[in-house]
DNA sequence: TCCAGGTCTATACCAACGTATAATCGGCCA
DNA sequence: TGGCCGATTATACGTTGGTATAGACCTGGA
């Protein structure tokens, strides 16, 4: 559909699997990088566009589901397929559980991957715009000054001017001046856009604590 | 930790094992409800609050996978915990996809068997106490006449009154009666207030076509 | 036929909001 | 020390929103 630069990656020990999966998904048209351990994996720099990691779940060292799980600590959130020749029920709850998107045993059908794969990715699209969207908006958030934050919410709150210039002890006129502001920076072009924006903004994760004010 | 009358229903073909955990649930306190079918489940009534099953996926006829998704089509959100002697991964797959809490294979630990369903518990309170905060929501939107939810949703659009006036060829002061009638029928304290409830309201499932006004 | 409810409108007034202009003050940095 | 930025406040004006009161019109049901 799209044709965004989306790639997959390919994490497994098994230099024969390793080349099989990458001409099977190459021959569909994707860009196949392939590793044979995490660390590679990690070394190698990715392109910034939609991708995919198809995962052994059995690798020498770290397993495919303690990886999954680091991945995510790292805040590199690329939908994880899993791929196994002796894996066991409790090894695909575990995986499923932590977020994968497909977990396969060997041998699988090859368009049972093809289907996971153009899901995973384009699973991966929506999430890469949604995440750009929100950045985006987190930015200008910050672009805010600490006062113009904090009078950001309390509007959002549904606070009149008036009672916000009384509880933080300031004019009416100087709520409106740095309303219109936040206004402006947040390029809000209403107030319930102002809303949608700032509850995107304080919603999970980076929970609002008020320290950052 | 919360007394709310929670239950466990168990659907099991095998009386033995529809006993032992049974006892094993209720020697915790569990209110259980043991059925040999889903059908035996089905006629049954179920009490009014939080709860979870425990599926067999085994079952003679209907298997507990198919189960698990004509209950979703029933609108019956009850957690599914899976058991199964005989198992295999795509079913386990297949189960955790379609949203099931666990996937446990016999012979399981009591204690994960335990664990799982009070975290099921705990999970179907929460959606249940979101589901009621919805519904009410819902039932005050039902409540407004149709110009009523017209000029809502266009109020939460961020639309100024003479805009929405123009737009329904209507005069400003009638958009402000509406708009009064909205925010008291909502019970809405704030523009921001009713901002986010028009959001809860038009979110998906039930998405707003228009065709209800 | 009468009544209730929904819809529409008007006048009038007040509260709240938005904007423009301008000025003061303090801190920080080159 | 001069300049910039953030914060604060003021005056003034215009727009928008909220409320009260009141009346007109129409439709469907008792």
């Amino acid at each position: 559909m799209t044709n965004d630069p989306s790639f997959v990656c390919i994490v497994d020990d098994d230099a024969s699997i390793r080349q099989a999966l990458a001409g099977l998904l190459r021959s569909v048209g994707l860009t196949v990088f392939a590793y044979p351990s995490t660390e590679d994996f990690l070394a190698d720099a990715r392109p910034d566009g939609p991708g995919c990691l198809v995962l052994d779940v059995r690798l020498p060292g770290q397993s495919g589901l303690e990886f999954q799980r680091e991945l995510e600590g790292m805040g590199i959130h690329l939908p994880v397929i899993f791929i196994t020749g002796h894996g066991d029920i409790p090894m695909s709850v575990t995986a499923m559980k932590a977020g994968a998107l497909e977990f396969l045993t060997k041998p699988f059908r090859d368009q049972d991957l093809l289907d996971a794969v153009h899901k995973a990715i384009e699973l991966d699209r929506d999430r890469r715009r949604d995440d750009a969207a929100l950045s985006e908006l987190r930015e200008r958030f910050q672009s805010l000054t600490p006062r113009e934050r904090e009078i950001m919410l309390l509007v959002a709150a549904g606070q009149l001017n008036k009672q916000i210039a009384a509880a933080l002890n300031l004019s009416e006129i100087t709520i409106k001046v740095h309303r219109a502001q936040v206004m402006r920076k947040m390029q809000a072009k209403s107030l319930p856009d102002l809303v949608r924006i700032a509850d995107k903004v304080s919603a999970t994760p980076f929970r609002f604590t008020g320290a950052e004010l």
